[in-house]
DNA sequence: TTGCTCCTCACGTCACGTGAGGTGGC
DNA sequence: TTGCTCCTCACGTCACGTGAGGTGGC
């Protein structure tokens, strides 16, 4: 949650675009892209204007990463991400905060649910195709 | 094959662009955009210009919704459905076509393997939200 | 005749892709 | 100094969504 200055002495491993991407498997427009919308901000610059990521950073994005399969749109994705860490600062352990991840959470089982439908039909088309 | 004049005594039953939308899942819009860019044309018109589809298009539609999960572009699904039609009439089964189908065939099973990965990946995602 | 279905524009949207032209970092 | 990485516009793309305004079908 702290943010570090990169002119501090013992400088954490803070990376640059390229790096993120690789790591990530998401392209340089997207992570841009993400940056521009705010679902997921560089947590720094150099002074030349290059982004620079943290670890958690990337941690972050390998987790949207994972979510892009159940189809949320971005502003959805910055929702839910918002509460998960409201949820992880005392002032956010609400009721009110619980009940909106539960239902986040339900309806990502029925994301889920629907993927596998769709690997149903996918697998239909395969069989489809070996049948000519 | 041969096209039915609707016209003709004891039509065929043909349905209406609502009643398509229905059995396959498809917006009117999708219907209507998949017509226009050829991906699959109304086999007919009404006299007022309703598009009328017959059950040959509707099992057309049922196998381009089963190709959608697998993330084709409209333009890929159109030359995949025309390889499998051609090696349908007698003038298209060439080697050829056959190449081009097992390449096809490969394609699509590759994709398979990555929409097994994505829901791997969000199955990761809803452990992480089960965790909160 | 009513209302429900369908029609054609045509602009909007979402999540980026793709240059163009320029500069930072080691 | 070189070249590779990164930057910001800004227009393009794909697959439709969403009205607006009008008409067909039973």
């Amino acid at each position: 949650v702290s943010q570090r200055d990169v002119s501090e002495d013992a400088a954490p491993q803070t990376m640059h675009i390229g790096e993120i991407a690789e790591k990530t498997g998401l392209s340089l427009r997207t992570l841009r892209h993400y940056d521009e919308i705010g679902l997921l901000r560089a947590s720094g610059r150099t002074e030349g204007g290059f982004r620079l990521y943290t670890h958690d950073d990337l941690q972050r994005l390998l987790v949207i990463r994972r979510m892009k399969p159940l189809g949320y749109s971005l502003e959805e994705m910055i929702a839910l991400l918002r509460v998960v860490d409201s949820l992880h600062e005392a002032s956010g352990d609400t009721p009110d905060n619980r009940e909106r991840l539960a239902e986040f959470s339900d309806d990502a089982q029925r994301r889920r649910e629907a993927l596998v439908t769709q690997l149903g039909m996918a697998d239909e088309f395969l069989e489809l195709l070996r049948q000519q």
